[in-house]
DNA sequence: TTAATATCTATAGCTAGTATAGAGTCAATA
DNA sequence: TATTGACTCTATACTAGCTATAGATATTAA
């Protein structure tokens, strides 16, 4: 098949799926007598994996990484492991993140719940405010 | 003082000061005879207010329009409690999407909790699944 | 044959900086 | 006075993961 129907298999976009190549992620095996990339199913299994991977909120070099690993089925999967784990706590470290400053906004948005000027904003103020006592 | 003074008091590198310049976020009003920018309170203030900004997970452009509304002070501030409340929005609705990104990577795990070859494993295995029955 | 569609390569843009290279400035020291 | 070192200048390239063009070629349907 040609982009163009790999792209609507896969719900990814033909320049998407170029960028994939040319980041070695997903190679087209063979050309047609016009230049154009032809894929197969084996292809198209292949980009799957990567949209997974990237669902997951894997990085392309990560996806990289478990491609080649894929290719060497009988070594130990460690590094699998390893890497789902060092995203988890990515995750979570961000959650946590997000969370403390989400907290953080709801203060900020309670200096002014009513409609003033701009030189009155509790808001502004609250940003403006140098710390120093001067 | 010179920009090396100003990005210690601030905390922001001399690269990101210049970077916000030429972003419109902060002007030196004057250069030295050697042509180094000078800064004086009123550029530090404003420097500071950024950084706060920043640090909310306000984006660049945001604070540009919060920069440019601080200086009409007898308008209306709508749109300053507007931003914030589509920013706390934006916050929330990351932290629901990681949060289930965190659930399915939890799950993702479980399928290889011991130490296998590469084509045992469940993770590799699962992010290998078409979902078609061939 | 012609028009529409699909594909090709190459390039630029996005965010918010960071990291160079190569040149110029300035203050203190030998 | 010459020089060293620290600082600053501009300009450019790089990061991640695409997306969006431009201009050229290929294929397909009417």
């Amino acid at each position: 098949m040609k982009i163009g129907e790999l792209s609507k298999r896969s719900g990814c976009s033909v320049q998407t799926i170029r960028y994939y190549e040319k980041e070695g992620l997903l190679a087209s095996k063979s050309r047609s007598e016009g230049n154009f990339r032809l894929y197969d199913q084996v292809a198209e299994s292949q980009l799957m994996f990567v949209k997974r991977c990237r669902n997951f909120g894997l990085s392309l070099k990560e996806i990289k990484e478990l491609l080649m690993l894929s290719q060497q089925p009988k070594s130990r999967c460690d590094q699998v492991n390893e890497m789902i784990d060092a995203h988890i706590k990515q995750v979570d470290e961000r959650i946590e993140e997000l969370t403390s400053l989400a907290e953080h906004l709801g203060q900020l948005r309670e200096n002014c719940s009513e409609e003033r000027t701009v030189e009155k904003c509790g808001i502004i103020k609250n940003l403006s405010y140098d710390g120093n006592p001067n």
